[in-house]
DNA sequence: CTGCGGTCCTGAAGGC
DNA sequence: TGCCTTCAGGACCGCA
């Protein structure tokens, strides 16, 4: 499911694509899933990609904003030429150039969105915590997060509100290299943990975004131009259970349910 | 205020 | 073969 290093690679290989296009048109096929006019980005041109969390930003060169956000199933392709709507094809932004921007989302979680400046900055990222990969993003905003919860650390690190961008692998890889149990309360993780598990939220990401994001065995992301993320070769729990820990602690990796989220860990590596 | 569970949605997979 | 149930899950909503 796309979570920051999903959205991150997204921008970075949509941006050469679309920048300086003009949109022509949209096609609408799923009302629910489009919030906002339309008619304020007819004609417009599309001046950069940002991203913030888990939504992608298409900045256009009026004081309007195209927002997606991809839930789990969502995907964003970018088509050259000639494209006919599949199946899951929700939204379709058109291009002068005979180019099109696909919304492509099987489960219909996804949303696209038409806001202006004002809007983004007053209300629709108000609640979003600090980016992950930001300098904002310190030991000492961590530890501070923390030390104020008792709810348990996976459920800390799946708070948007708190840090932007971590989904439900993400958190599950992040814990496992930082040798931290999914259920342990926030607060009653040691300063060494803290530490360990500032490092590891940075890293895990990161390399995410090296390997382009993961295209796990459910879910639907992929990249603009269709081609699968490679980080689920790469992951140490997430969709290993049963498997033997790569710590070759003798271990198994154990699944459980949090908040109805599958969670895997190692009960012998991770206290 | 917090925390918990239901809801949305579809397709794949498993059970009988 | 076919039908039914379960599972995948981000964000939001309502309730205790």
């Amino acid at each position: 499911m796309p979570e920051l290093p999903e959205a991150e690679t997204i921008r970075l290989k949509l941006i050469d694509k679309i920048k300086g296009l003009t949109i022509s048109g949209l096609n609408i096929f799923e009302k629910k899933q489009f919030i906002g006019n339309f008619n304020r980005v007819i004609g417009s041109k599309i001046a950069d990609i940002q991203r913030r969390g888990k939504i992608l930003i298409i900045k256009l060169d009026n004081t309007f904003n195209i927002l997606v956000h991809l839930k789990m199933s969502g995907r964003l392709l970018f088509h050259a030429k000639l494209f006919k709507p599949l199946k899951h094809t929700r939204i379709i932004i058109n291009f002068v150039n005979g180019s099109f921007l696909e919304f492509n989302d099987v489960r219909k979680f996804g949303w696209i969105k038409i806001v202006d400046d004002q809007t983004i900055n007053d209300t629709e990222f108000k609640r979003l915590g600090v980016e992950p990969l930001s300098g904002e993003f310190t030991k000492k905003y961590l530890k501070t997060i923390l030390l104020k919860s008792s709810k348990a650390i996976k459920f800390i690190l799946l708070d948007q509100e708190k840090i932007a961008g971590i989904g439900n692998i993400y958190a599950c890889e992040v814990l496992f290299s930082a040798g931290i149990r999914p259920n342990k309360p926030g607060r009653n993780l040691s300063d060494r943990e803290m530490n360990s598990l500032h490092k590891v939220i940075v890293s895990v990401l990161k390399k995410g975004i090296v390997y382009g994001g993961s295209s796990a065995k459910d879910g639907g992301y992929v990249q603009p131009d269709g081609r699968y993320g490679s980080y689920q070769e790469h992951f140490l729990v997430y969709q290993r259970e049963g498997e033997f820990c790569i710590n070759n602690c003798g271990e198994r990796i154990t699944k459980i349910k949090m908040g109805g989220r599958g969670t895997f860990y190692c009960s012998s590596c991770q206290k």
